[in-house]
RNA sequence: UGCCCUAUAGCUCAAUUGGCAGAGUGUCGGAUUCUGGUUCCGAAGGUUCUAGGUUCGACUCCUAGUAGGGCAACCA
């Protein structure tokens, strides 16, 4: 079976966007050399988890495409920024698995070259020395729906400029007094483009130029040039950035020659049960609701290491949430299953039990030790290891392993009932130890020595339970974290509410554990899984305070606890049933094409509509754009349909046109109509037609000439175009069979077979006649 | 209210550029299991935001709308 497309099937993993752009700009040697990102945070903060998507992002395409990510500080605002936050940053990049080598940059460092460019501008006449007040400054800016009005400063000299820019870097004028702006465009839609401010002056020590700058440039100036001194290729950032892009090329284009870097925006992350903003994470550090930017409950890449999740489970949720445009919120599903997933294969498990009922083994001698072969690993991971498991008279079990009045589906220890102990022997439960107030304080049970595991005994019972020594074990802080806001979206909140309200009360639970000896003397960066139990790393901190303290990273997926919710909502079957009304989508009801048209529009449309006959949606489509208009009526002149050069000029012409418009367009308007002939006479489909007039717009050639060079011709002979047919339908038999069993949406593959056998030039009404009629 | 971005399964994303609407995760079943974990198998889940148009054929092109987000710091 060597059908013609068996080796299509194998798909291609799936790019996204950016990987895309970057593929055709190599294929189309717009960029020739290394492929150069940068990773740029401002060293104001801790990196979260919403750095990591954009460490991994620009680190991955890098590593991709064997070029380089440069690492750089965007450290233009003295007042915010630290070393302490460069530190942490570089510490938690290594982290994630990425090196950026000799490529540590940083913005202050180009401060020289900055300025020199800025001189540069005002040379140019681009940029202007403005002594407004900031307040004047905002209000001349206008509004998103007024234009803003020019600066009195906009028109001073260059020379006036320049000297009074250089006085500006000299330090001899105060705070505030003036900035440098671009001078742009005071009427520009967009805000950004309303001569921005380039340079403020700020006396103020900046952590690693000291008192050396008077002056400071802001990121609107300072990121793109930075980027064009690096030699950036891809300059990657956040959806809110878009509309400083325009910005972003008008400095470079203005700087920089060809080649030059290019910004590309994508959406940034959004987690469940998160806050990602830098204010917001600073503000629960201070305001104590966590311990520090570390604390295990941060979103924070370093507490989230010391939690005890990993480089490769956090790259791989990365990974596995993509790249795109459209504002997300990511279910922490996503993040739980790459953290499990990972740490599955590499937790060598253990038992510790977190709440613990006595039990004693009534026939088990006083004093008896008995040492179990223990492993490290499920039958089901390839490592091997084993360590011994003490087993006494007395033990302790988890108290929600026991069940006084057990549920249908628990299949645990209860009165009367077995269970295994892992690595151990099956128990019976005989006799059950209350206190006054009636609660289970105590079990007494007996163990069947045929049972060990191992021994080959036939006696099977459904529940494992893992369990450990009471005399032998060791008692251990274990600290169990949950989510800590009690909403998906912690910044969605009500009047008077802050995101501080969604705090989760009970985020952290300590509990005061026992673990098998084995385990108690783990050492730092070990991790395991307590067995039934979840994911536990030793948290750093303490451990050099010389305390062994616990973070659980994760519990383990738990169907019994959705078996019991599930359970409890039938019992309580009061509950109605969720069916939630179908989703009503409220109909459209048909418009006016006319609506919104003003006086002179209308005019034009019933005008166009009376002469030509060609619709009102047509013409009101045409009369709206006079050059289009005018086009069309040159086209008409020919004596070709109206109806089908209108048709052809607005649903398939237009949407090729650049940003210049139909003007720019290489062939005339009575060559268009040349095209849309050869159409409504049937030498040509309508596929062909849009391949020529794609052709037309490359080359400017009439269609009559590509036709001619080309042969393009379409076919409706019908026993060809049945050959044809047969053919393709003879070639996948299978597919055949799905479409008679009720796939009908083949019949597109079966067009698109036919059309591409025939260069596109089979008569696709005769095809899909043919195709219905072999396959009906 | 102007401009810009976005809309595909519960969630996150694909769909070779106009030719079979898919994946991961989640959910629900079943098998395996000395972890109610893992693994394996299966199922459900779609008005591709809406309405209209072009086309043999539209998630993709055209028109008009709707919803969400962004932009009026001398922050980044």
């Amino acid at each position: 079976m060597s059908s013609s497309d068996s080796a299509s099937s194998s798909k291609r993993e799936s790019r996204h966007f950016i990987q895309q752009i970057i593929d055709s700009d190599r294929s189309s040697r717009r960029v020739t050399g290394d492929i150069v990102t940068r990773f740029p945070p401002e060293p104001n903060g801790y990196p979260h988890i919403g750095h990591a998507k954009a460490i991994c992002l620009n680190f991955s395409l890098a590593n991709e495409y064997q070029g380089r990510c440069h690492l750089r500080f965007d450290d233009t605002n003295p007042e915010t920024e630290d070393m302490e936050y460069v530190r942490a940053m570089r510490r938690d990049i290594r982290w994630l698995g990425f090196e950026w080598g000799e490529h540590e940059y940083y913005a202050s460092d180009y401060f020289e070259q900055l300025y020199d460019l800025a001189v540069q501008l005002i040379k140019d006449g681009k940029a202007y020395v403005d002594s407004q007040t900031g307040e004047e400054i905002r209000t001349n800016r206008g509004t998103v729906t007024e234009a803003g009005v020019a600066s009195p400063f906009r028109d001073r000299s260059p020379e006036e400029n320049l000297e009074m820019f250089a006085t500006m870097r000299s330090g001899d004028f105060p705070d505030g007094a003036h900035v440098l702006r671009a001078k742009i465009d005071m009427a520009s839609p967009n805000m950004l483009m309303r001569d921005p401010v380039l340079y403020r002056i700020k006396h103020a020590a900046h952590y690693r130029r000291g008192n050396d700058w008077p002056i400071y440039p802001l990121y609107d100036f300072a990121h793109p040039l930075s980027d064009a001194i690096e030699g950036i290729t891809h300059s990657l950032c956040t959806l809110e950035f878009d509309v400083h892009r325009p910005l972003y090329d008008w400095l470079v284009d203005a700087l920089f020659p060809a080649p030059r870097p290019h910004q590309y925006e994508s959406a940034r992350l959004n987690l469940d049960y998160t806050v990602t903003s830098k204010r917001k994470l600073l503000q629960l550090v201070k305001e104590k609701f966590v311990d520090g930017w570390d604390d295990p409950r941060m979103p924070t890449i370093s507490g989230m290491r010391r939690r005890g999740y990993t480089p490769e489970a956090l790259r791989r949720f990365c990974d596995m949430i993509g790249v795109a445009k459209a504002d997300n919120r990511v279910d922490m599903a996503q993040l739980e299953f790459a953290v499990r997933d990972d740490l599955n294969a590499r937790a060598p498990r253990v038992m510790c039990v977190l709440e613990p009922l006595k039990v004693i083994l009534t026939n088990v001698p006083e004093g008896h030790l008995e040492e179990l072969e223990a492993s490290y690993w499920p039958h089901d991971i390839p490592k091997e290891g084993t360590r011994m498991v003490p087993f006494t008279r007395e033990i302790l079990i988890e108290q929600s392993d026991f069940m006084e009045v057990p549920s249908k589906k628990f299949h645990r220890l209860s009165p009367g009932g077995e269970v295994r102990l892992r690595y151990g022997y099956i128990i019976r439960c005989d006799n059950v130890v209350k206190d006054a107030s009636g609660n289970v304080i105590e079990l007494h049970c007996s163990f069947d020595p045929e049972t060990r595991s191992g021994a080959s005994s036939e006696r099977r019972v459904k529940g494992t339970i893992h369990w450990v020594s009471a005399t032998e074990s060791v008692p251990v802080e274990v600290r169990l974290y949950d989510r800590l806001f009690s909403v998906p979206n912690p910044d969605d909140v009500a009047e008077g509410e802050t995101f501080l309200s969604h705090i989760n009360p009970d985020s952290k639970t300590i509990v005061t554990g026992r673990i098998e000896p084995a385990a108690a003397s783990a050492d730092a960066l070990d991790r395991y899984q307590f067995e039934r139990q979840g994911l536990f790393f030793l948290d750093e901190k303490e451990l050099e305070k010389g305390n062994r303290v616990w973070n659980r990273t994760i519990t383990l997926r738990d169907t019994w606890e959705k078996t019991k919710q599930s359970e409890k909502a039938k019992q309580s079957a009061s509950t109605p049933a969720k069916s939630e009304s179908p989703k009503q989508i409220e109909p459209q009801p048909d418009r006016d094409p006319l609506e919104g048209l003003d006086a002179d529009a209308l005019a034009r449309t019933h005008a166009l509509d009376t002469s030509f006959g060609i619709g009102v949606d047509d013409a009101a489509i045409l009369a709206v754009r006079p050059k289009v208009e005018s086009f069309f009526r040159d086209a008409t002149a020919t004596g070709e349909s109206p109806a089908a050069i209108a048709n052809w000029l607005i649903n398939e012409l237009r949407p090729l046109l650049s940003e210049d418009g139909i003007e720019s367009i290489p062939f005339s308007a009575s060559q268009f109509a040349e095209l849309v002939g050869l159409h409504s006479d049937e030498t040509l489909s309508s596929r062909l037609a849009k391949e020529v007039l794609s052709e037309m717009m490359k080359t400017g050639e009439s269609a009559g000439a590509i036709v001619e060079k080309r042969g393009l011709k379409q076919i409706s002979d019908e026993s060809l175009l049945a050959a044809h047919v047969s053919d393709v339908l003879a070639a996948h038999p299978d597919r055949v069979e799905a479409y008679k069993a009720g796939k009908v949406g083949l019949i597109g593959f079966f067009m698109g077979q036919v059309m591409a056998k025939t260069g596109g030039q089979a008569n696709p009404g005769t095809v899909k006649a043919l195709l219905e009629k072999a396959l009906a």
